[in-house]
DNA sequence: TCCCATCGCTACAATAAACGTAGCAATACG
DNA sequence: CGTATTGCTACGTTTATTGTAGCGATGGGA
């Protein structure tokens, strides 16, 4: 029998928990789809997400809510906050990386 | 009834690619590991990866190099091509960022 | 007031992904 | 020959995600 964190893989050193947080399913799509101060409401967000399940997606918004990236604006749905920019910002060249990755995929 | 990808998400525009090859579990874990020139055997990449279940590193590892990311080299095990260095790369601001989110996670 | 649309969010059964353990064939070294 | 390692797979169990439906709350008209 195995010990294993509530979500493991991040235990100990702290890029991790960013890992893991960010390498669950729709966690970084939603990001992408709340870039450039883009606020979309839930059923909106849902729609950008190729309707993914509203379950999951609840619970990755209140994970990356937790975390203090996406925030929800009463009236105005979710968006990014200054933390979520942040994390965005640092994200820029690998969304480059894949403009240019995707030109090799296709061929 | 709605019609899905074997994986969907990645329906359209280039960069979901990568974000649903990168949102899968050890996938980003994997990246990172192998970083800085690192080559790791299956099982020295198993104990990096906390004991991950080799199936489903193994469903990574198979994906990253059709991906072009990783290759297995004979005698010394897995490790970044060139492209994959490239992605790295393209990681480094986001791992300094875990550095500092993660300072205020654990305040 | 009533109707109706929309909001964020949840229940729940069905399906897919990941886990954990064990072990295979191939290779190398004694 | 044995033994240890390599990359990799089988398979039953557990966990995560899906798909569909619907809840209570809110805001506008009519």
């Amino acid at each position: 029998m195995k010990k294993r964190a509530v979500r493991g893989s991040s235990s100990g050193r702290p890029v991790m928990a960013l890992l893991d947080l960010l390498g669950r399913r729709w966690s970084l799509r939603i990001i992408w789809e709340l870039r450039d101060d883009r606020s979309l409401t839930s059923r909106a967000l849902r729609s950008a997400c190729d309707e993914a399940s509203p379950t999951v997606l609840q619970a990755r918004l209140s994970e990356l809510r937790e975390a203090g990236f996406v925030e929800l604006v009463a009236g105005d749905g979710y968006r990014l906050t200054g933390l979520g920019k942040d994390l965005a910002e640092n994200f820029l060249p690998l969304y480059r990386f894949a403009e240019r990755w995707s030109k090799l995929q296709t061929h």
